[in-house]
DNA sequence: AATATCCGATTGTACGGACATTATTCTTAC
DNA sequence: GTAAGAATAATGTCCGTACAATCGGATATT
């Protein structure tokens, strides 16, 4: 188990009269290192008095950067062993893009949809209940069943109030994420979204369309997505295949 | 905005031989005070150089139990202006244990439970695949069966690996998070923590304990937590009956 | 009275050194 | 050969100092 040699990697000089904290500009040069793959996990970096005579700063710096580092969960420090790159560098805990996209390449798979129904309404008494704060409100109603490879995985219902994006129909989500389109072509911030889950026994639409059986066990998950507004403007309703989809998600301390 | 005075806090002595680290035991004791009411929240602390007079410390020791105390949520420092005591403690953002309980309060239930098995062992083959990278650390096993007012709601196995918190069964986690616990008796920092959700039908062993029928639909969460160091220290699979509970989540964006 | 300036209090950044603790590796004794 | 012990290498704890940045209030100026 050797650690890195100073000399493989390309650490980028501090300016010590930037206003930036040092112990900061070194946290920056190293997650560079991590994401660029010039520093992979389960690598062993060189010891910190190593790394700070190489930054040209205090140990007591280069401390604070790789302390800062750890509670990050960028990296792992044993006493006697050494300092390890962690598995997988953080990412931001909310994802703008489309996640189901990303799962089913996650999983080598390629994902695909098809739309079963799609309509320009408005929102009434028969949309879900989370819309209902907006009666009479433009929205865009998609149906879609996803597929992973040749496989159905999930059916989904989503309703997008339109308000304050006319037109939002127009643009192709086989190839953009809604999030992305808000945000460059509507300059709409998504500001937070809530998931709720539940599980529920597959009826007889749901058979047809993912084909299983009668009262196979389905994830039920309800999303919302609110602008930096407070207004809500999305919510979909999909149900998973529980067989072949698992909803995860991790937090990050404090 | 005038501080609170050394002489109004009774702080605890430290003790300088002892193998517990000096910032650690200020931080508990500091925390003794916040959560006792003898400091509270808007409150004022002294300055650190006073502090660090008053514990017989020197500063670099009292700003990293304040540097910790900070990460963790209790206080908020703002240079020029003070040390200043946060709102809320820390909440349970994480506490396996506490968040069943708090949801149950949400929904006006009473939360209690019943243990069903627990023991004190060793990871082998028969444990969770996620703690199979542990072969042979010791662990604490338990199965609970838990209620909201007289109704089961969920059946939880959990795993606590006791490698790094030796006697952890002593403990009563009715009363206290095992984040709370790791924290505070063992100076061990919850660093991530992941909950994947899927949907399993009820087989013989849910139905006797959860009183459904066959075949009806639970969501199945499994828990994994882990510490800054990178280890797993803590698995939980749970079964909860999705008609009286739903996994919800919140993300706030950037 | 309004504005600008200075000053003290407090936290933030950064340097240095000393010794402790932990894990690994190497040597030595049997 | 194996096991105990010693040396080594790495992180962890703790101390000291110096100066910078920030904030709030007091003072001085207009």
């Amino acid at each position: 188990m050797v650690s890195k040699k100073i000399a493989e990697l390309s650490l980028q000089q501090v300016n010590h009269n930037s206003p930036v904290p040092l112990y900061h500009q070194i946290e920056v040069d190293l997650q560079r290192l991590m994401t660029a793959g010039e520093l992979l996990p389960q690598d062993v970096l060189p010891p910190e008095i190593e790394l700070s005579r190489a930054y040209g700063v205090g140990r007591h710096t280069m401390r604070m950067a790789l302390s800062r580092l750890t509670s990050a969960g960028w990296i792992a420090r044993q006493a006697g062993r050494g300092t390890f790159v962690r598995e997988r560098p953080p990412r931001p805990a909310f994802y703008l893009d489309d996640s189901f996209t990303r799962q089913m390449a996650n999983m080598g798979m390629v994902a695909h949809s098809r739309v079963l129904d799609s309509a320009v309404s408005v929102i009434d008494a028969r949309s879900p209940a989370a819309l209902q704060e907006h009666p009479g409100a433009p929205c865009f109603y998609l149906a879609r069943l996803r597929y992973g490879d040749a496989m159905p995985i999930v059916l989904q219902y989503a309703h997008i109030i339109t308000e304050r994006c006319p037109h939002l129909e127009q643009f192709d989500f086989g190839q953009r994420s809604l999030y992305e389109v808000l945000s460059t072509e509507y300059a709409l911030v998504v500001q937070r979204l809530t998931h709720t889950v539940s599980a529920v026994a597959a009826d007889r639409v749901h058979m047809e369309h993912l084909r299983v059986r009668r009262g196979t066990p389905l994830l039920l998950v309800k999303t919302s997505v609110f602008l930096d507004s407070g207004d809500i403007i999305e919510h979909t309703t999909s149900y998973y295949r529980a067989d072949r989809y698992e909803y995860s998600v991790t937090r990050t301390g404090a």
